[in-house]
DNA sequence: TAGACGTGGTT
DNA sequence: TAACCAAGTCT
């Protein structure tokens, strides 16, 4: 591992941010340094690329443009604000936040990356961008991008898979950072980290700070960061119900414990659930039979179940691959949903509703078909 | 600590 | 296609 003289430190520093100032992104949330723009910015950056925030971002201002309105926002409203952009516990803990913040703090925003981590949603690497950036505390923002530049620049080994090895890249960082422009600093590192510096296809050779990189030097770029492979998602096989009555589809609220939390779509039966007794042979058609007599003991429904066409959908998520094989239902009268936590929407009005990825593959293939027949 | 937690893009 | 990556946090 490399190490850094003060003269080197200053030199990358001087560097960097000319750099920096003169070729720094554009970006919605650069035009002040408002600590609201920043901490928003900052939730929907996790793990998601900045194009693809760049729209929802200008969306959520206009919709809550102050914390206090995102602390009164109905909480659909914000689902829905968010549909789209994944890993959705982060719109529910913004708001959480937001309501932290007017009641617990009258408005008043913590100004330290340790007070800021109070906040719900808010870890680390947030916690010291909000107060660089906003605040000019002088902390390094240990990002997947400050991982890999540094990582690159001084051959740091340590496996950035392993939480205890953000301690290691904190202690090493916080004396490069710029005293005078933090906020600076912190940001041009994660532009060098999406343009020069990238996971694949890096640029090391026109990079501005190539004289500083170590790992140019040996050609071993694509040898750092250091990073163990996390495991395969595991298929998860489903029935998902599309069914149908005069009053339009059945859709259910997925509750506050399951994966999409507060999220609407078709009913979605795990197949493991269908057959805990353990049944030998787990065909199709006894699985539609059980399942028609859950739903009538259980709900009062009376399903006649058809098997749609075409291959199971599948939806992938960090840890799951859910394979949903479709079946349909259809009411001539409208029954009551008394026993079902459920409610009936008209076709032209669910798209009001916030619905996940999965949702929106299942109504394409059941659109697909109706308008063959 | 390791696994849960979404989606879109690239190779 | 499968695998991996992208401004992480929570439990």
């Amino acid at each position: 591992m490399e190490q850094w003289s003060a003269t080197t430190i200053q030199a990358f520093r001087q560097t960097l941010l000319a750099w920096y100032d003169q070729s720094g992104r554009d970006l919605p949330w650069r035009r002040d340094q408002d600590p609201y723009h920043v901490w928003v910015s900052e939730i929907m950056l996790q793990q998601t690329q900045v194009n693809t925030v760049i729209p929802y971002y200008q969306r959520f201002m206009a919709a809550f443009p102050t914390v206090t309105a995102l602390a009164e926002a109905d909480q659909a409203d914000l689902l829905k604000a968010w549909q789209g952009l994944g890993y959705y516990s982060r719109a529910r803990n913004l708001q959480r936040a937001a309501q932290q913040l007017v009641h617990d703090y009258h408005g008043v925003w913590p100004r330290t990356a340790a007070e800021l981590q109070d906040l719900v949603g808010v870890g680390p690497y947030t916690a010291c961008a909000i107060a660089s950036i906003a605040f000019g505390e002088v902390v390094p923002a240990v990002d997947g991008n400050a991982f890999r530049v540094f990582a690159r620049l001084l051959l740091i080994d340590a496996d950035i898979a392993q939480p205890k090895t953000r301690q290691l890249f904190m202690k090493i960082i916080q004396p490069i950072v710029d005293p005078q422009r933090p906020g600076a600093f912190n940001q041009a590192i994660m532009d060098l980290g999406s343009s020069y510096m990238t996971a694949k296809n890096p640029d090391p050779e026109h990079s501005p700070v190539r004289a500083f990189d170590a790992s140019y030097r040996e050609g071993r770029v694509l040898d750092y960061p250091v990073k163990t492979k996390k495991p395969r998602p595991k298929i998860v096989p489903y029935y998902g119900l599309v069914i149908t009555s005069p009053a339009g589809y059945l859709l259910v609220q997925r509750t506050a414990q399951q994966m999409l939390a507060g999220y609407w779509s078709y009913p979605l039966i795990p197949q493991d659930q269908l057959r805990e007794s353990g049944t030998a042979s787990a065909t199709l058609a006894a699985d539609m039979a059980t399942l028609t007599q859950r739903w009538a003991t259980d709900h009062h429904l009376a399903l006649t179940l058809t098997p749609v066409a075409g291959k199971p959908i599948q939806h992938t998520y960090t840890h799951q691959r859910w394979r949903v094989t479709l079946l349909s239902a259809h009411f001539e009268q409208t029954p009551s949903l008394a026993l079902y936590p459920g409610k009936w929407v008209p076709a032209a009005q669910i798209d009001q509703l916030p619905l996940p990825k999965i949702q929106e593959k299942m109504m394409q293939r059941w659109a697909t078909l109706d308008r063959e027949k």
